[in-house]
DNA sequence: CTTGACCTTCCCATGATTGGAAGGTGCAGG
DNA sequence: CCTGCACCTTCCAATCATGGGAAGGTCAAG
């Protein structure tokens, strides 16, 4: 069951170099054989799926770490672990009206543009962002 | 009309720092006065704010070189522009799918999740990307 | 014994932005 | 004139998560 930091990699779906850099940071502690080699028993590959499933859900690091505190935890209470969610949910909703305000102007800018040989275009004359003159776009706060 | 990078910054709404970083990499380049101060003109103002948007509208730094080249190029033709603008909107409304996917996820698993006391929590078990049991979620493939 | 596939640590790069230190400049008041 | 203060300059570092690569050690098969 004991395995080197390439089969973890292959096992949890983490390229061996994330792998290193969480234990860098403290989120993993895998024993060392005499070799130095790393060496992962199921319980580790175990906690770096845990890691990969959170990541890909848009968890930041930190946002793990904490995850991964409760889930060692025992005595954690479900609500924590709803707060945390549903706080990462808030984020992930604004994020997502965001972009979709900017997906709007950008449709709006480029449906305007008849995109022929010609160097008039509407998006450029949108994108400028000084004297307002016609009708002038409005800006999103925040992009990301 | 000629103004302090102080002054250009508050004009345009980008910080001096990021002022003299687009310097930097060349997306502008600035009178300098006897001082060494930097000098900009309402023209230099206007491609800031023009930087200003289209970064708001979340274009890279590369797309938003691409864009001011056709900006300033007096025979380009407004198809460019919409191609650009069109590969960009793609990346947008794919991302927003993309957040979508991990917002209903962690819908799923938050609903399931009482909330209370109880260190029992259908999220973490959710998020435990090991051996497969129940009814396991599906993972998203990107998350930005 | 050689070869190839691993492993180790270390440093560097990305993209966009922010922060700070150390030092020069300009303008006002005392 | 001196002193502050607000501004400017350059340079260096950190962020966040990840990838790339060099230089060298280890192991198993041929």
């Amino acid at each position: 069951m004991s395995m080197n930091i390439g089969a973890a990699a292959r096992a949890s779906g983490i390229s061996a170099k994330m792998i290193r850099y969480y234990e860098s940071i403290g989120l993993i502690s895998p024993d060392r054989l005499a070799n130095g080699y790393r060496c992962y028993e199921a319980r580790d590959v175990h906690l770096l799926s845990f890691i990969r499933t959170t990541r890909a859900l848009g968890f930041s690091i930190e946002q793990v770490r904490s995850l991964l505190a409760l889930w060692q935890d025992r005595s954690r209470s479900s609500a924590d672990v709803k707060a945390l969610a549903s706080g990462h949910l808030d984020v992930l909703r604004e994020r997502v009206r965001a972009t979709q305000t900017i997906i709007a102007t950008l449709e709006h800018l480029s449906a305007a543009c008849h995109g022929d040989l010609r160097p008039d275009c509407p998006i450029l004359d949108g994108l400028t962002g000084g004297p307002r003159h016609d009708g002038q776009i409005a800006l999103p706060a925040r992009a990301t």
